[in-house]
DNA sequence: TGCATTTTCTATCACTTGATATAATTTTGC
DNA sequence: GCAAAATTATATCAAGTGATAGAAAATGCA
């Protein structure tokens, strides 16, 4: 078993392929190893259950991404893109309303819809790829912690911390903000995280609406 | 790889063995699993791993515990047993003051001393073993997580429960009270699993005053 | 001290795992 | 249609992994 961290990754072929063909397929193993280390780890899952998985033969594994540990960062990209891709909307309209005149509660409303997405984002059963893999990162911090702190976390971070100073009846320094929104944001890892104790009480998975409904309990709470 | 939950386990050999000098290896392997499961999970460890840093050869591994899993499932029991020993007191002032009169102030007392014992027991660096282990199995729930579920957070849940309708101003369902208890559960495996975040964002470890503070304040609420 | 039981040990096994070499097949653009 | 490049395939490798067999050593009690 080859050393998870080892010094460098051998380099993977860059993420669009010459052939049409070679795309499809390379996008076939993402989706197969996101389903595979979301669930399983990285330890946990070979590189043959990946591969028949995603309908390839081993090799060409390696063709694609190098290595194991070449693939998992690839994963951690591509949830990077896809977070990307599903906060565009939300995070421009709430940079948006930064520059504009002080509005708290203008503010708070982004804050709500910003944490909303976030949420959406990290713990519904349809991004069950992003969720469990971006979970087990958290638990198991690797190189691609780095990636999805750079790219996930400390954006969104800065980005609540600047909607909260907005939002807040109290002046805050952005240390103070800052502390809150990692707060918030601690939040929701602990209901990713409590999830199995969360489904095992309450015979249910926590519905996306208790979720928010506490969020928005802690955004109101800035008003007062 | 041996499958993780395969269907069951040889038995292992009881808990204390014959021998005092079999006592002590059984808990040098333990001591040893625990830091190395919590460290790298199930799969990332392997059984030579564990005996080198136990001090002993591989053989006597199965011999005490069966094979790899149910070593496995026997740290989920040296949990919960330092849990019991830890919650001991704490438990059974809070259960007694649930049997005298009514007093909402005295239950809030009781409930901050609870959630404080438990935040100490799940966060703290001196339990590090506890910690990165109950961790991982929430991330990966197996057979363990439901030895966990029964000994350590259904126990902590319910009587949480129980402590937040004596402490409520309002009065509350045991299902909403449940609900609530929850909550907090989860505020406490946010910082587990929000730990690499706080720690690369705030450049330190959350104090478990901060987490204290947090639980505090919901506790506080409850007199609203 | 002797003996039965427990514990520890060496050697070994069967299988698994990430990866590679080389050849065959497919795709693409001119 | 063809050639070059890309992709897929079969066969194989070296190292690692959980576990076992049987023997030797240690323990504890009468």
């Amino acid at each position: 078993m080859s050393a998870r961290n080892s010094p460098l990754p051998p380099p993977t072929r860059s993420a669009t392929t010459p052939y049409k063909k070679g795309d499809e397929t390379r996008v076939r193993i993402l989706n197969a190893a996101l389903a595979a280390f979301g669930n399983s780890g990285f330890a946990g899952v070979t590189t043959r259950q990946i591969a028949e998985d995603a309908g390839i033969n081993l090799p060409a594994l390696n063709y694609y991404f190098g290595n194991k540990e070449g693939l998992y960062l690839a994963c951690a990209h591509e949830i990077l893109a896809r977070y990307h891709e599903s906060m565009a909307v939300v995070g421009e309209t709430a940079l948006a309303s930064l520059e504009g005149p002080p509005d708290p509660g203008g503010a708070r409303a982004q804050l709500k819809l910003l944490l909303t997405a976030l949420a959406r984002f990290l713990l519904t059963s349809a991004s069950d790829q992003n969720r469990l893999f971006v979970q087990r990162e958290l638990a198991d911090p690797g190189r691609a912690f780095e990636v999805l702190y750079a790219g996930l976390w400390r954006p969104g971070i800065e980005l609540v911390a600047k909607l909260i100073i907005a939002a807040s009846k109290e002046q805050l320094t952005t240390a103070q903000a800052r502390v809150r929104a990692v707060m918030m944001i601690a939040g929701l890892t602990g209901f990713q995280s409590g999830a199995p104790i969360i489904s095992r009480t309450m015979g249910k998975t926590a519905s996306l609406t208790m979720v928010i409904e506490a969020l928005e309990a802690q955004v109101d709470a800035l008003a007062r």
